[in-house]
Formats: structure tokens, sequence, C-alpha cells
RNA sequence: CGGGGCGUAGCUCAGCCUGGUAGAGCACACGGUUCGGGACCGUGUGGUCGGAGGUUCAAAUCCUCUCGCCCCGACCA
């Protein structure tokens, strides 16, 4: 392809919008243009890429025995009802009338519609397991898009499902789908990692999220040597180290102590000598069902994830300070366990081993010490629903845990049969007896992993190019197209190394070096070949990888062998 | 949804506080010089100052409403 011919318009400002640099060097290098918040249009070059990902995608699935169909993106509110989720999904899920005012939404996934497109087909045992994937754009009304492709509204994803008479049959394809993504990812030259992860609305049993580590990503994840990782929302950790002795005499039993407008837990323990670690600290949760009294340890985070799935509850959120009061009977920031009755507590097991804790009294200004877990309180659920921390001990091997940013670029879930029994999927096994199948789903952020590729491949002066993503793999640079040496002889070497087969992009523009240098910098293939005047006269033309720009000089006759030999190598 | 910020030329932004001829750089067009790391000189094209209403002799500038976009938070596959 010839620059003169392409559409691409690279900028050389960052737009004000662009936040992360996988963003800022998407637009710049015209890959892809805003049309509206989250929504962007692939440009020719950014295209492309999509398009490289997307057969590797695609390979990959299909190699690993999933089918590939087209589901549409349009769906009708009935399947959306009769998963019960059509009350659930919230704002998110983009709903539409047809002139006839019948309901539907854009599909932001696909459990329903390929659920009833299997349930209308198979019906035995016979015909199981079965896995269908397809390429969508989908559409998930986000409160706050951002970062470009990171985070849109409007994506490109691929979604598979894989549909099974027994969990052992779904435990392989879940086993096989994970696989296949590290092919993928393999394949895309990503450093990632995979992570035990929750399963949020979507249901379901185990979960993995594919985790490419950038700083800007938007999760935090645990990391430990061992091979252990989870999403810092899901993570469990070994036992933290207890709170250190208590100073000074331990009362016999609970003393109350003034704590005048002092409700924070740092402070508290600041005034009264104690470690935040001897605190329980109290939070008073509303769930769509109930509300609820949660209790970590001071230095500690309640995880609402985690309290979330304790409860099996959809909604969770911070009571408000009015029914705080009405349930302690107390002020806003001095509650505690001791004493309350009516509501359900759910506690760390940290908490329970503390020998000696401080808590809120549910009166203000007041603070309880010399709490004993198990004798001056008894919860009626005890549950890790603490977030962990950067050097907790991990759950399997003891060593202390990293935490890391990344971003999710892959999420596979076993469903189990929450659509299938919703839905009457169901199949007949060998006795002759209906069971609802047993499902996976699994998902690959198409425009994410792009972006993904891109923070982890850049320098300051623009994208390096993974090879298997990279829109062209060999850009040639005709320095001075209107010199006639240079202009025959990159002409010719443009036409040889598209007659070997090489992926080319000739920049053929009449534009100053320094302006071709800088624009094959930003859009970054992996190679270059330079033709110059001086190189043309001593019969030679400049070869450099974007990755490391060291220039070397061939024969122009041996420059199609040297590129192949280059590329090779990448 | 809460808090903050920004909408002026294709892009990046100044002008607004303190009302009075709409600006700069880049890009674009033409002429000339230049040509291995974002050239230079000259000439030129290009703007409903996001939109509506109001105040005023006069509004990009002040006021009200509205739309869009961005950031932080909450939310989230």
């Amino acid at each position: 392809m010839r620059w003169s011919q392409y559409f691409l318009y690279t900028l050389r400002d960052n737009p004000s919008d662009a936040e992360v640099v996988s963003h800022q060097l998407l637009v710049r290098a015209g890959m892809i243009d805003k049309l509206a918040a989250g929504i962007y249009t692939y440009l020719p070059l950014g295209w492309r890429s999509i398009d490289k990902l997307v057969r590797i995608v695609r390979d990959e699935m299909v190699a690993a025995g999933s089918c590939e169909l087209m589901m549409p993106c349009v769906q009708p509110a009935e399947l959306w009802q009769e998963s019960g989720r059509w009350q659930v999904y919230g704002k998110e899920l983009l709903r539409l009338k047809d002139r006839h005012d019948r309901e539907f939404c854009f599909g932001p996934t696909h459990e329903e519609v390929i659920t009833d497109t299997v349930r209308r087909r198979v019906t035995s045992y016979r015909q199981l397991p079965t896995n269908l994937f397809q390429i969508q754009t989908k559409f998930r009304d986000e409160i706050r898009p951002r970062f470009g492709l990171m985070r849109g509204r409007e994506f490109l994803m691929k979604d598979a499902y894989s549909f099974h008479t027994t969990p052992e049959s779904l435990d392989e394809a879940y086993r096989a789908m994970e696989a296949a993504y590290r092919r993928v990812f393999d394949r895309c030259r990503l450093s990632y990692t995979a992570v035990e992860a929750d399963t949020g609305n979507i249901g379901g049993s185990e979960s993995h999220e594919f985790m490419v580590l950038a700083e800007t990503g938007e999760d935090a994840v645990v990391a430990c040597r061992c091979g252990y990782g989870a999403n810092l929302e899901k993570a469990t950790t070994g036992p933290i180290p207890p709170a250190p002795p208590w100073p000074g005499k331990a009362p016999a039993a609970p003393e109350a102590v003034v704590t005048p407008g002092t409700t924070s837990v740092a402070d508290v323990a600041a005034l009264l000598g104690l470690a935040p670690a001897h605190f329980i600290k109290t939070m008073i949760v509303e769930t769509e069902k109930e509300f609820v009294v949660a209790l970590v340890r001071g230095d500690d985070e309640l995880s609402e994830t985690k309290l979330k799935n304790v409860l099996a509850a959809v909604h969770l959120q911070l009571a408000s300070a009015a029914k705080i009061e009405q349930l302690t009977g107390g002020a806003v920031g001095f509650s505690g366990p001791v004493g309350l009755s009516g509501v359900r507590v759910v506690a760390d097991p940290e908490v329970m081993r503390l020998s000696l804790a401080a808590t809120g009294a549910n009166r203000a200004d007041f603070h309880l010490v010399g709490v004993v877990p198990g004798r001056d309180f008894h919860p009626d659920v005890v549950a890790d629903v603490r977030v962990a921390r950067k050097g907790d001990p991990c759950p399997r091997c003891g060593a202390p845990l990293d935490v890391q940013r990344g971003i999710e670029v892959g999420h596979i879930f076993k469903l189990g049969t929450k659509y299938s029994a919703a839905m009457g999927c169901n199949f007949l096994d060998e006795t002759g007896r209906t069971q609802p199948m047993i499902m996976g789903c699994y998902g690959l952020g198409i425009g994410r992993t792009l972006a993904a590729a891109v923070e982890q491949n850049h320098d300051e002066k623009g994208i390096v190019w993974p090879r298997p993503l990279s829109p062209f793999e060999v850009e040639l640079i005709a320095l001075n197209p209107d010199v006639p040496a240079v202009r025959d002889t990159s002409e010719r070497r443009y036409a040889a190394l598209r007659q070997a087969g090489a992926d080319v992009f000739f920049d053929d523009r009449d534009e100053r070096p320094g302006v071709k240098f800088n624009d094959a910098d930003l859009i970054g293939f992996p190679l270059r070949v330079v033709v110059g005047k001086k190189g043309v006269e001593q019969g030679q033309v400049e070869l450099s990888l974007r990755s490391d720009q060291v220039r070397q000089t061939v024969r122009i006759e041996e420059a199609v062998a040297s590129v192949q030999d280059l590329l090779g190598r990448c």
C-alpha cells in the first residue's frame, strides 16, 4: 500500500481528551477516531490491526473446537425477561423500542440469544457438548467511558458459549478455552497473567480473568511467584500477622471510654494509644434484601464484592446515616457489634482472631475497649470479607503477595445452569430424564487487547507494534522521491517486496525526511527500509527495527532477503 | 448519580477576570528556496466563539437555561 493513496492522517499534538498513552497514540497514529463518548471509528490503519487480532482469535477458537456464528446485535426484550436480566441489568443496558413499541436492547452480551438458539435445536445428550463463538460489536452504556478503546461503550468482543451435560465436560471446555486464550495472548506477544476473578452479575462458579499488566490498568490484581493470582476484589490470603500486644492492663470486661468527635479508626487509635489493628471496623450496608453489619479489622478494608457474594446479594451500598442511627441507636462513626440485635452481623475471620479489641459503643462520642470477639458478641456469619493487601501472605504458599495493576482483556466463566434453567435449555440424558444444560461463557475484548498491546509496546516517539498486530510489517520510505534514482530504486523495492509477499507500506509522499521518520516512529511498524540519495549512489538501502532503531545498510539487491530475514527474527 | 473542569479555525490553544475590529502556532492552497529526524520566506483560504434566551448602545467576554466533552469518585463485563 502506498501512503499517497491511503487514508492515513497522523496528528502532531495529543488530542486534549486523551489521558492514557494507548488512547493518545492510537488517535495520533490515525488508527481510531472518536465519534461520541466511548464510540470510535476504526480508521483503515486501526482496522488492519483489529483484523490481524481477530484472525488470531478466530484461528485459536476454531482450533479449540468452537464454531463461529454471528448473532444479532439487537435483541428482543422477551429473552432478557426470561432470564430475569431485563430487570437486573440497569441503565447499562441500552434499551430501544421499534415502531410498534416493542422493546429491544442493543446486546451487551449474548447469553440469552445463544441459549435460545441452542435450546431450539439441541435436545439430547448425544448432541453435547457444543461450543459456539462470535466476534461482535456490543454496547454497554457505561456510566463513564474512558481511556479510548480500553473502556468504550461500543466495543468489539469475541464471546463464546459452551453447553454440557456434566460439570466434568464443562471443566474440559473451560480448560480448553483457557489454553486457547493463552495461545492468543502469547501470539500477540503480550505479557499477561490469568487470575481468579469474581463472577459479577453474569453469575456462575469458577471464573478467571486474563490481565495484561500495565500501570494504567483499571483493575488491581494480586500475584504470587508460586503462580497464585486473583483479582483484588476476589483475592484471599493466608492468616495475616496478629495485632500487636494490648498495651497496658487488659480490661476484664468491655469498658466505655470517651472519644469525643473522634470517628476514624486512625484517630481513635491515636487517642487511646492503641494500634488500628486492635479495632473492629464496623460498617452498616444495605442490599436489595436487608441491612447487614460487616466487621473487619481496623487496619483492613471491607471488600464489598466479597460481602456481596457472602450475602448472595445483587446490589450493595453503605447504609445512610439515618438508618445507621436507627439500627445501632448511636451516631455514625461510633458503631460496634456489641449489643446489636435485629440485624445480621458478618465478621471477617481476622476479627474473630483478635484476642482483645476496641470498637464503637453505639453511642455518640464513646468507644468500647476490652471487647472479646465470641464472648461479647456473636456474629451470624464468619466469612472472608477483607480486601487483600500488598505483602499479605499468599493463601497457597505463604510468600508475600504483590499487588499490580492490569487491563482485563479476557474473562472466562463457568456459568452452570443459571441461564439454561431460567430459559428451559434442557436435554434428555441417557436415562431419559430432562436436565438443564451446564454452560460456560468466554469473553475476549478485541479493542481492549489492542489498546493493551499499545500500553505495553510504546516509547516516547510512538507505538512499537509487536509484529503480529502491526497494521503493516514493513515501512518502506523513499527519502527523496523527486530524485530519479531514489524513486526508481524505491519503486523497484516496493514491487519486489510485494512480489515476495511482504506486508509493506510505502511512504511515497513528497515530505521532508524528518516528517517521514517521525511518522514512521509514531505508527511503529516493526521494520523500516529507507531508500535515500547517498545510499542509492553506493548501491545500498538502510534497514532498521522499530524496537531498537539500530540501522544497518544492505546492498539493494539483498534488501528483500534481508527484510525477510529480519522479520523472521521479530 | 455526586464533585471539578473545558467547549473560540481541521488540530493544540490564547483572548473572557476588567464588554468595544476574533487571534497565534501547526495543518491546508499557491510561488520560491530547501531536502537523512517534525525547514524557511512571501501570499492566501478557513471561525454560527457548542446552542437558546436575557442584560446592554454594544456580548466570545456578564447572567440564566441547555447540549456536548474530559477528569476524580461511586458503579461495572
